[in-house]
DNA sequence: GGCTCGGCTGAATACATCAG
DNA sequence: CTGATGTATTCAGCCGAGCC
């Protein structure tokens, strides 16, 4: 019975792991309380410190344990639950969001179900502790359960408690059939984490520690990531032209016009480009005066959109890429071919649906993101959602890599399509001439090419 | 076999402490 | 003062030894 399921670089077989559990569970468990991080509306620990308590490291959802990295209620709770026939540590919060209706309420949101432990050896300030182990599931504040309301009717100053057979069915009937958001808050961790200095950070690699559960079980280092391709710049719909690809595989990045009223003041004339002469210099005459969209810019750096791809854009992670391409023409040579090229992408920081946002909230963001070309329209940005990049993860390209080859069409008309040597190496296919709708490149392998393809 | 009692265990709670 | 934590204490319930 005991022993079972045990992580331990010592031996095993040592008096301390008699009594562990975890064979012939029973369906009981019992509460752990945690910290809710108030930056957050995800039910996620107090990551950035926000209620003195320490930079939280429990629980350690990344890889579904509890007192991995710190002890937390260790002798009173979870050594006695890794002795007991109990199957489930149930975890639960107080709601920091002051809009939830539960703020201010003890809820539980979610569940370790317990099938070993972890020994960690005391280091520095942090004492030796076995953690519980086991699958995790993290639910919305919206799906939580109240624990001082019926079916459990606990106190509502509880601290520790045990969870009969009838109130975890209870519990497990209310949280079945509604979605795990597990994902959703290690990435929301990871990005909290981001804040913290080195030596406060919550997990072991990030402060410079080795972790077993690395390369396999952590979820933080093994988030699936995607990249999204998105047609940006001047094309022959608007404006007549595509912008110039020189010999030595350089380009200019030439946005389109700007058709709102706008703060904007640069035009194409006053723009210098990469290459040293104004923008204007590569198109048509008339166009010499319009202002710029500047849409992305690489600068903040920020992509805006309208709704029509808003459905796409928030698909997008935190470390997710968004992947600009545009059609590009040989300049004075005859060296390259027109089609569409990558020209820049961006790791993505963070997407803003400006409608998620109360009008307060847009008017701080649209102050910081005053170099987006959406917030320097006239017009209200109510609908307006922003993709910001992570500066220094982002950038347009030195050199301008091709994607398409021209097909023709059953009409005979030539069009442009993803090349083979491309379908093959990000698993997308088919027309990319239009922005609509956005290719996503996912799965390992293709995402993996990918970051290859842009030194990543 | 059945009953008593004492010791052990673990859940609940009281206490001390600390920080906003 | 409030709310949270770690630790100490209490107390109820369980189990087993020992006795009739």
């Amino acid at each position: 019975m005991a022993g079972m399921a045990v992580y331990d670089p010592r031996k095993e077989g040592e008096d301390r792991f008699e009594g562990f559990t975890f064979s012939s569970l029973e369906e009981k468990g019992r509460l752990q309380y945690f910290f809710h991080c108030p930056a957050s509306k995800l039910p996620v620990r107090d990551v950035l410190n926000l209620h003195r308590q320490g930079n939280k490291t429990e629980p350690h959802i990344e890889i579904g344990a509890e007192n991995y990295q710190n002890r937390c209620y260790y002798p009173n709770n979870i050594l006695p639950h890794l002795k007991s026939a109990e199957r489930y540590l149930f975890l639960f919060t107080m709601c920091e969001d002051p809009i939830h209706r539960y703020y201010k309420r003890k809820v539980i949101v979610g569940y370790i179900e317990k099938s070993g432990s972890v020994y960690s050896p005391s280091a520095g300030e942090r004492p030796d502790r076995y953690a519980v182990k086991g699958d995790v599931r993290i639910y919305s504040f919206d799906d939580a359960i109240p624990i001082d309301e019926p079916p459990l009717n606990y106190s509502r100053y509880t601290r520790t408690h045990l969870v009969c057979e009838d109130d975890t069915r209870a519990i497990l009937g209310r949280f079945s059939g509604r979605k795990d958001i597990t994902e959703a808050c290690v990435r929301e961790i990871q990005r909290l984490d981001e804040q913290n200095p080195k030596a406060s950070k919550t997990c072991r690699v990030l402060r410079g520690q080795d972790c077993p559960f690395q390369r396999t079980e952590c979820r933080r280092w093994n988030l699936p990531r995607k990249a999204m391709l998105l047609r940006v710049g001047i094309d022959k719909g608007n404006g007549g032209v595509l912008a110039p690809l020189f010999e030595n595989g350089s380009f200019e990045y030439i946005p389109i016009p700007e058709t709102e009223e706008s703060a904007e003041e640069r035009t194409y004339e006053t723009t210098i480009g990469r290459n040293g002469v104004p923008l204007s210099n590569y198109l048509p005459k008339r166009m010499s005066q319009m202002k710029l969209h500047f849409d992305p810019e690489f600068e903040t750096p920020s992509y805006g959109d309208m709704p029509s791809k808003k459905a796409y854009l928030k698909k997008l992670n935190h470390g997710d890429l968004l992947v600009f391409y545009a059609g590009l023409t040989p300049y004075g040579h005859t060296g390259a071919q027109e089609g569409l090229y990558i020209i820049g992408y961006f790791t993505v920081d963070e997407v803003v649906d400006f409608s998620d946002l109360t009008p307060k909230e847009r008017k701080v963001r649209a102050v910081r993101l005053s170099n987006n070309a959406h917030l320097r329209r006239t017009e209200s940005n109510d609908e307006t959602i922003i993709v910001t990049g992570k500066p220094g993860l982002s950038r347009l390209l030195d050199r301008a890599i091709l994607i398409s080859a021209p097909r023709q069409a059953k009409n005979g008309r030539m069009y442009h399509a993803v090349s083979e040597e491309i379908e093959n190496r990000l698993g997308i296919s088919g027309s990319i001439q239009r922005c609509m709708p956005p290719r996503f490149v996912e799965g390992k392998e293709s995402f993996e090419n990918l970051l290859r393809m842009l030194n990543l």
